[in-house]
DNA sequence: CGGAAGCTACGTACGTAGCTTCCGGTGCTGTACT
């Protein structure tokens, strides 16, 4: 044990009131203290928030969290509050200004210990300037999968931590997420600049969730099939509560009041709702007075409901990984729990539309040009004010988030750079923008690669015959030898356990590809392997092809 | 890409087949207006 152990365990005890610890939890907790960048990966349940609590309350200076929805910052604080440790405090647009106020005074004189903000709150210069000051001794990524799944796109600000990170001397970071596969663990690591980050990953596997997929021809009867399911498992009296997921907001109105007619308490939920109904439908949930809420992907981050005995996807998410996350919220209990995808090929469609991005061609020249002809390297609002002259003169006017994305793509081509200052500098004077542009395509063409993969690991989920609890946990890296038992595919006796391979291509041993180039084993099967490509994402790679035409070799 | 909604033609007077068009997820922020 640690020289930590002690104060550590002591510290969770006195002001929160933990008896005891998870060798997770403590493990993060005392590479922290020890100066260490942390990856943990944990279940939602398992304490993830205590990682960063106990050690921020031994470290001296204010502890930094971002989190990625106001809500869940109120939640946060809340929890806090409730407890022995001293205040903490959020800084975002949600609040008075003299609250905000309030918060820099209390953290600035040391009253306060927590500070929450928002990726957002972070690309303000006053703002890192403000925190600059401070002396931050941890800093705190929640919800970590964001990095990933929304920076390169939807929340472009998520790829803008690292420079803060440095602004703000490096202090240890901790990235916290309840799933997260290998590339986005390798994305969060690479996009935080995580220093030779320990990385604490709990088990994946939720034996009690019983994984069942229903493959349906047509709409229409997939969406009687649906109600038909959700009606049947609601009649059980051990049955309170569940979750439908839709791909729509449009759908998620229509299955809340289908249900509602067949005599549920259901409520939709999506973010086209108004704020104060989404929050009612929340606590109703909560409560039990709402017994099944269908939703959009808008509903999850936050609901800590243990008995939760469903989840049904009335549509297949884009990927694994969301798809794991919305099924996690079932049984948090132990108790079994249904977890049925109501499956049609053609609504992978949908996804595939929904996650397509074109790259932000105009924004990549004119940004790649501004910064070429600057003298002296730009903080990123000095280049929005730049960009905004060159707009009324005539230029194509790029808004901040395109701008910001156009910025992440240049710096993730090797074209641009941030400064220990946060500002942006052209790197190589020689390198003409065109190619520098062409470059950060290509780099956009790499992750809509890897996204457009994922895709078909879920089709590759919906449609195997083998174990699904093996499918699922060998995506997430964990090797489940034998067949679950507690899946449709293991009670129609098509799947089977595991049979001893020989070990030519060990997983998450790395690979060469002829024509794929790098990758590393995820899975290994009986007659097939399942591949993460650094160029082209996830692969399904038939032993007996590879075998024959000598397609990998171990690198 | 697929599905729903809206439109037109049909050929009979209201309903339906078939075509076209449009829509489809996640949240922060700061500012303008009630």
């Amino acid at each position: 044990m640690s020289a930590y152990a002690d104060q550590l365990l002591q510290v969770a005890t006195d002001t929160f009131g933990w008896p005891e610890l998870h060798p997770e939890q403590l493990e993060a907790m005392e590479q922290l203290m020890e100066g260490h960048d942390v990856l943990a990966v944990l279940p939602t349940g398992a304490g993830k928030s205590a990682i960063y609590q106990v050690p921020a309350l031994l470290l001296d200076g204010p502890t930094l969290v971002v989190s990625p929805l106001l809500a869940l910052q109120r939640d946060q604080l809340g929890s806090i509050e409730g407890s022995a440790a001293p205040e903490a405090v959020a800084v975002n647009s949600s609040q008075r200004v003299s609250e905000t106020r309030h918060a820099w005074k209390a953290v600035g004189e040391g009253d306060a210990e927590y500070l929450f903000l928002s990726p957002e709150q972070l690309a303000k210069d006053e703002v890192v300037d403000e925190l600059a000051g401070l002396d931050v001794s941890l800093f705190v990524v929640d919800e970590a999968h964001c990095v990933s799944a929304w920076g390169h796109d939807f929340r472009p600000d998520y790829l803008r931590l690292r420079p803060v990170v440095e602004r703000l001397g490096h202090p240890p970071v901790v990235a916290l997420t309840a799933t997260a596969a290998l590339p986005v663990r390798q994305d969060i690591v690479r996009r935080l600049g995580l220093h030779d980050p320990r990385e604490v990953v709990a088990s994946f596997d939720r034996p009690n969730l019983r994984l069942a997929v229903q493959r349906v021809s047509e709409e229409r009867r997939k969406r009687d099939a649906v109600v038909l399911h959700v009606r049947t498992l609601m009649a059980d009296p051990q049955t309170r509560s569940g979750l439908v997921y839709t791909a729509s907001r449009k759908d998620a109105e229509w299955y809340a009041s289908e249900l509602a007619q067949a005599g549920l308490t259901s409520a939709a939920y999506h973010a086209g709702m108004r704020a104060a109904d989404r929050r009612r439908v929340h606590e109703d949930f909560l409560a039990g007075d709402v017994g099944v809420v269908v939703a959009t992907s808008a509903f999850g981050m936050g609901i800590d409901k243990p008995d939760v005995r469903f989840v049904v996807h009335a549509s297949a998410p884009e990927s694994l990984d969301s798809y794991y996350q919305q099924v996690g919220r079932a049984g948090r209990d132990g108790e079994p729990a249904d977890v049925t995808l109501f499956y049609r090929p053609e609504d992978l469609h949908l996804q595939r539309f929904l996650t397509a991005s074109r790259p932000p061609a105009d924004a990549l020249a004119v940004v790649a040009e501004t910064l070429v002809d600057t003298e002296e390297p730009l903080r990123p609002a000095d280049l929005g004010r730049a960009l905004d002259a060159a707009a009324d003169d005539g230029a194509t006017k790029v808004p901040a988030a395109r701008r910001t994305r156009a910025v992440n793509l240049l710096e993730q081509a090797g074209a641009v750079t941030t400064d220990d200052r946060g500002r942006l500098e052209y790197l190589d004077p020689d390198l003409n923008p065109g190619e520098a542009v062409d470059r950060a395509v290509e780099v956009a063409a790499t992750h809509q690669r890897l996204v457009e993969s994922r895709i078909e690991m879920m089709r590759a989920y919906a449609e195997t015959t083998g174990c699904r609890r093996q499918l699922l946990l060998g995506y997430f890296g964990e090797q489940l030898e034998h067949a679950c038992g507690n899946c449709d595919t293991c009670a129609a006796g098509t799947a089977h356990d595991l049979s001893p391979q020989d070990d030519t291509f060990p997983r998450n041993g790395s690979v060469e590809h002829t024509e794929w180039g790098h990758g590393v084993v995820m899975s290994v099967e009986d007659d097939r392997l399942t591949v993460l490509f650094d160029e082209v994402g996830y692969k399904t790679l038939a032993l007996a092809a590879v075998r024959d035409q000598g397609l990998l070799t171990p690198a």
